[in-house]
RNA sequence: GCCCCCAUCGACUAGCGGCCCAGGUCACAGCCCUUUCAAGGCUGCAGCGCGGGUUCGAAUCCCGCUGGGGGCACCA
């Protein structure tokens, strides 16, 4: 039998970094066997734009590296399949009329009870189990009715889903039994927590899929932290290729216990993975940031850029401010200026030639010996002046780059700046 | 209030009765490298929530407590 999951979204609002989570579970175990992912969107509450909310989780999961088969389906789109099942339990006397509403029968002895993949045995009894409204007045499903009926529709073989859904877990079990449907494997991950320790929801700030992708962080670099968040491989292994984590995956090994977000982390992995980037890799990734940031900076010289900037940069969001002299004036800050270190330094390297790294740095050190002054002292100054900032990348490098004209001529605006 | 789940360093986790006076990663501290630094290298700090059992032996099994999380809608 294939293996068939589903992630289910409610289209309410933006994919969370929660979500996710659980749609990589579920996408890395269908992956894992060689089964089916499917996206289905639960719109069961007709709620206002959900084709927005729609096409940013699908523009996420895209972004994410992960791809579902078949076309997404929409709850609503089964709306009648619903009535129609309900009303066929209704004649089986499975269910009853209540107010216009129709609700199932739930049993008031014993246990339901099903073999949770990561849980172990869970049970509830069934006296604390409502009769479950499935067909409100209006004709409109609720959620406990289509999601299971639908998972039944689709022949969804494991579902793979949060923690918050235990509790649903036995009505929908009662449900499909009523149904006559094969019961699916049931794997309830913990749910992932926001530093203060709650679930993670939109008051907490940039948990959006989008927000991560402005801030600069590559997908496979979330995919692997992601990852890590309630699974792990064995007692070593960290950093993992999407490949590696799909070979890899298991649900054996998902843990029950919910796991807190760690930013820090996730910046940590990011950095190994921008590093572990071929340069034209690497400056692919960061001219569609720049693209997709609106910034309009020569692509060319942000792939030259590339070599020198690389090996410090933990996210691309960080670029701007790191590299961005390269690309516009800046406002150095006068009390960090010598202005005699800089009209020295002018004199030094105005006409070498080449105009390279090796030549500047070696002008720039003898300058600091005929100046009697530590090199960090004439170095910083100089980095102030041509960069705007005391920390940028190396400045001998960032010097050739920028070129002959525009350091003389910073440094001689700066020399002007420390003068005043 | 009722029901359910969870419990190892600050965080993510390994551990499925002896290999553990608990291993890895992030963070943190110190040192090194060095032209700054957000990078790198090395070293270090730090944990089995508490109380009872079971057992020759428990982080690992059982019970209770405490703590945390989730759920109790004609929401999803």
């Amino acid at each position: 039998m294939t293996v068939k999951v589903r992630f289910a979204p409610s289209p309410t609002g933006f994919l969370h970094i929660g979500g996710v989570r659980t749609a990589l579970f579920n996408w890395l175990y269908a992956r894992h066997v060689g089964g089916e992912f499917h996206l289905r969107i639960e719109n069961t509450d007709t709620g206002r734009e959900v084709a927005e909310a729609t096409e940013q989780i699908k523009e996420s999961l895209a972004w994410l590296g992960l791809d579902w088969d078949g076309e997404v389906t929409f709850q609503l789109d089964r709306m009648e399949r619903c009535q129609v099942e309900a009303r066929r339990l209704l004649e089986e006397g499975k269910a009853y009329e209540d107010e216009g509403a129709i609700r199932i029968r739930m049993p008031d002895e014993g246990v339901t009870g099903w073999d949770d993949a990561v849980r172990g045995r869970l049970e509830v009894a069934n006296d604390t189990l409502d009769d479950l409204i499935i067909l409100r007045s209006d004709g409109r499903p609720t959620y406990n009715f289509a999601s299971p009926l639908e998972d039944w529709l689709d022949g969804i073989t494991h579902v793979i889903r949060g923690d918050d859904h235990v509790s649903n877990t036995p009505k929908q079990i009662r449900v499909l039994e009523a149904l006559g449907a094969d019961i699916p494997v049931y794997a309830h991950v913990g749910n992932v927590l926001g530093t203060d320790g709650k679930k993670l929801s939109k008051r907490h700030g940039a948990v959006g899929v989008d927000e991560f992708r402005r801030e600069g962080y590559l997908p496979e670099a979330l995919v692997n932290y992601l990852a890590l968040l309630g699974w792990s491989y064995d007692d070593r292994t960290t950093i993992m290729s999407r490949q590696e984590l799909v070979e890899r995956f298991t649900i054996e090994r998902v843990i029950a216990r919910p796991a807190t977000f760690d930013y820090e982390k996730l910046e940590w992995m990011n950095g190994a993975y921008l590093r572990a980037l071929e340069p034209n890799a690497y400056a692919g990734a960061l001219t569609t940031f720049l693209g997709e940031q609106g910034l309009d900076w020569d692509d060319e010289l942000a792939r030259r850029t590339v070599p020198i900037v690389r090996e410090k940069l933990v996210k691309l969001g960080r670029y701007p401010e790191y590299a961005g002299f390269f690309f516009h004036d800046v406002t150095p800050d006068a009390k960090l200026l010598d202005g005699l270190v800089l009209a020295a330094a002018e004199g030094a390297i105005a006409s070498l030639d080449p105009f390279e790294t090796p030549e500047i740095e070696q002008a720039l050190r003898s300058l600091s010996d005929s100046l009697g002054l530590k090199p960090r002292q004439v170095f910083q100054s100089i980095r102030v002046a041509v960069t705007g900032t005391n920390v940028s990348p190396s400045l001998f490098e960032s010097i050739e780059l920028l070129g002959r004209e525009k350091t003389l001529e910073r440094l001689r605006s700066a020399a002007a700046l420390a003068d005043a």
